[in-house]
Order: structure tokens, then C-alpha cells, then sequence
DNA sequence: GTCTATATGTAGATAGAC
DNA sequence: GTCTATCTACATATAGAC
């Protein structure tokens, strides 16, 4: 409860539904924009543009560039660890966990997602480079390290003969190799001279982590 | 042998020693500034400071932003390809190819310069944001994909009984894997509460892919 | 909340002296 | 080849009308 609302006459009110669109609108075109270009290359006249607002707009429910990409990153994040976790729940709930059935339940909701909205797709970018850069180290933290501790426990908990040292690098290979397929899908396609199917490469993908993980 | 010099008075000069110095302290500067703030973060006056030079001497160099980038990129790829074809003989002269011995080849030249010169880490950072960025796609044909070609066929004879799909699709989890190990030590360390010693991580590194590839 | 107009800084690039 | 001074464009951000 914000102070605000502990008084009778709150200083701010809701936003309207209107307002809420438009924030909506506004986050969409970050996301897409942030996702085709990075953080650097955007503009927020581009984003601007891309929302069909004014560039005035973007600064009011952004509030600079930075805390726009801030917003634009945590909005889909609590979604996505929900996701997981409650994929993981359904896991445990059809008996014991496997190395393959724990990757799965972490890995397969964001294509899942993916798939069902195109938007999820420019989210994926925009992870992808949130967490290989050191610059936005802090939004990763936040955003997704508590529920990579969660699986990292459970992979400790599956496989108790190897140190958390091993297990966290696997996982951040097995992490790398699932952005890997959700943003280069052209370089796979180049390579192997042909498209794959990506229901077929999701499972590749799992199978691949799974015995890297087992080794 | 250039149109210049089939003529008595070339028109061009070779460049000087102390030019050529200058020109490698200029990529050398624009590699270290674009490893860290990426390209559209970097700015030619950081460069300029970085290296110590004027502006105007970065243009000259490398005659305009993009194509200083693409010199940067372009610069250590012959060296580094090379590495890895040497490496991919040796191993062969030393018995049998395995997936290991293999990956090996592939992937320990890039840690080994590394090791020994801290310049091939800015790079290392650079050839990871340019192997994502379908921005960057014609530079990392150019540069990187013959030689991944010749290693996925070897690949291909290995494992006959899979399809190139598949394997192109494995080799790219593999590489972003050691790109992640190359680039993220931080998150690796930070997720496993602990820094582990990188000969270990590089050998951790080979047999998941080795097992990621075999499955 | 929404939009226009503008302030202020800094980017990439180049012309021309040395 | 090297360096200074400067051009032009566009970035973020904000002030203030509606």
C-alpha cells in the first residue's frame, strides 16, 4: 500500500485505462526497438516513432532512457520466472526430477511464450544481451538471478557429486546455448545449409544441455 | 600485388614504420573501446583518447566508424583461424579425431591467446556481440564461417549418422558456450558463489559440449 | 495526460595548416 | 602523416501550452 493510498483523498489517482494503453503501447515500441537496435543504438525517437506517439510521451512514462530500458526489461521478467516455476511445480507434481525435465521446465516456457507472441521474440534479444553485458549487470541480478538460484539448486540437489562451481558454469553454457537458439536462428540455418523445425531444436537443445550437464 | 606498385613510382609509398605503429595503436585502442561500450557506444573521440592520438588521426586510420570496426573485427580473424586449422592438424597427426579432440582444436586456441595476451580478450568480447548481432551478420560471414564450415564437415565425418541440421544447431550451442565462458565469468562466479580456476573451466567447457554434441 | 517547441550537449566527419 | 578547428546533424531532455 503506498502512502497515498492510506489517505482519503489520494494525491494521485489511478491511471486512466486510456494512460495504461498508452504505457503499454509505449513499452511495446521500447522493447521492439531496444531489441532490433540495443540500448545505444535506439533512440527514443525511433521508439517514439514506432509507438505512434510523441517524443514527449516516451519521457513522461519512461523517465529517461535508462529507466525506460529498466521497465522495458522487469515488465515481462516476473512472467517469465512464474513460467518457469510453475513448470517446475508441474515437474515435480508427475514424479521425480531429471536433469532433462528440470532444463525443460526452465528452458521450454520462453519458447512456449516465444511462440505464442511475437513480442516474447524481441524480449529474448533484449535478454540475451542483458545478460552477457557487464553494463547491465544490476537489471540481470535483479530481474532473473534469483530464479537461476532456484534451479541451481535443484541441479545441486540432482547431482550432489558435483561442486556449485561446475554445475554454475554448465548452466550458464546451457543458458547461452538456449539464447543462442532463440536469437541466432539464422546462423544455424546458414550453417546447416537448411531451416529446422523449432519444435525438433527445442528438444535438441534440452538433450544437448542434459548430457553437457551429466558429463 | 597492387596496380601501384607494378609501376617504377609507385604513387603510394609503403607506410612508414612509425606510421604503421600508429595505425596498430589506433585498432588496438578501438578494439578495447568497442569490447567494452559495443558499437554504437563507442565514440571515435574515445578511441582517440584511448589511443592517445587526435580525432582526426582515427579517421585517417580507419576511414569512417564502420570501417574502423570492421578492420577491428578483420584484424586478429586470419591469426585466430589460422590457430585453429594448425590445431585441427596436430590433432589429426596425433591419431584419430574424436568429438573431443576436436572441439578441442576448435576452441582452446582462442583461450590460449587469451592467456597469453589480454588484447585477444577485448576481442573476444567483440567477436561475441558481433556472432549475435544479425547487424553484423556479413562481417562474421566473412570472417568467421569458412572456418566453422570446415569444422562442422569434420564434424559431419564423425558423426555420420547425424544430419548437418542438427549439427550446425550443436556447433552454434558450442560456440555461444564458449563464448559465455570467454565473456561472463563474472556471472559464472557470481552464480556459483565461488571463482573457479579457468584451465579447469576450459577442460568443464570441452567435455559438455563434447556430450551436448554426442547426444 | 498529451503534445509542441526548444535548450543543450555531443556525435561523426572533414578542411586545411603544419 | 599528423593535428587543430570547425561544420552539420541529431541525440536526450525539458518547459510549458493545451
Amino acid at each position: 500500500m503506498t502512502p497515498e493510498q492510506t489517505f482519503g483523498k489520494p494525491r494521485q489517482r489511478a491511471p486512466s485505462k486510456r494512460a495504461l494503453a498508452t504505457r503499454e503501447r509505449v513499452l511495446d515500441a521500447a522493447e521492439a526497438v531496444f531489441a532490433d537496435r540495443g540500448f545505444d543504438g535506439a533512440t527514443i525517437r525511433d521508439i517514439a516513432s514506432e509507438a505512434g506517439e510523441p517524443v514527449g510521451t516516451i519521457h513522461h512514462h519512461g523517465g529517461g532512457k535508462e529507466a525506460l530500458f529498466h521497465l522495458t526489461v522487469a515488465r515481462r521478467a516476473a512472467a517469465l520466472s512464474q513460467a518457469r516455476l510453475d513448470a517446475l511445480a508441474r515437474c515435480r507434481a508427475s514424479g521425480p526430477l531429471t536433469l532433462e525435465s528440470l532444463l525443460s521446465a526452465f528452458m521450454r516456457p520462453f519458447f512456449d511464450l516465444s511462440r505464442d507472441n511475437p513480442r516474447w521474440r524481441h524480449y529474448a534479444r533484449i535478454v540475451a544481451f542483458v545478460s552477457t553485458d557487464d553494463r547491465w549487470r544490476a537489471i540481470a541480478a535483479e530481474c532473473f538471478d534469483p530464479t537461476a538460484e532456484i534451479f541451481l539448486d535443484e541441479f545441486l540437489a540432482l547431482r550432489p557429486d558435483a561442486s556449485r562451481q561446475q554445475l554454475a558454469a554448465g548452466f550458464v553454457f546451457s543458458v547461452s546455448a538456449m539464447l543462442a537458439l532463440l536469437t541466432s536462428q539464422g546462423r544455424i540455418t546458414a550453417l546447416g545449409h537448411a531451416p529446422a523445425p523449432e519444435a525438433d531444436q527445442v528438444d535438441h537443445l534440452v538433450r544437448y544441455c542434459a548430457a553437457g550437464l551429466a558429463a
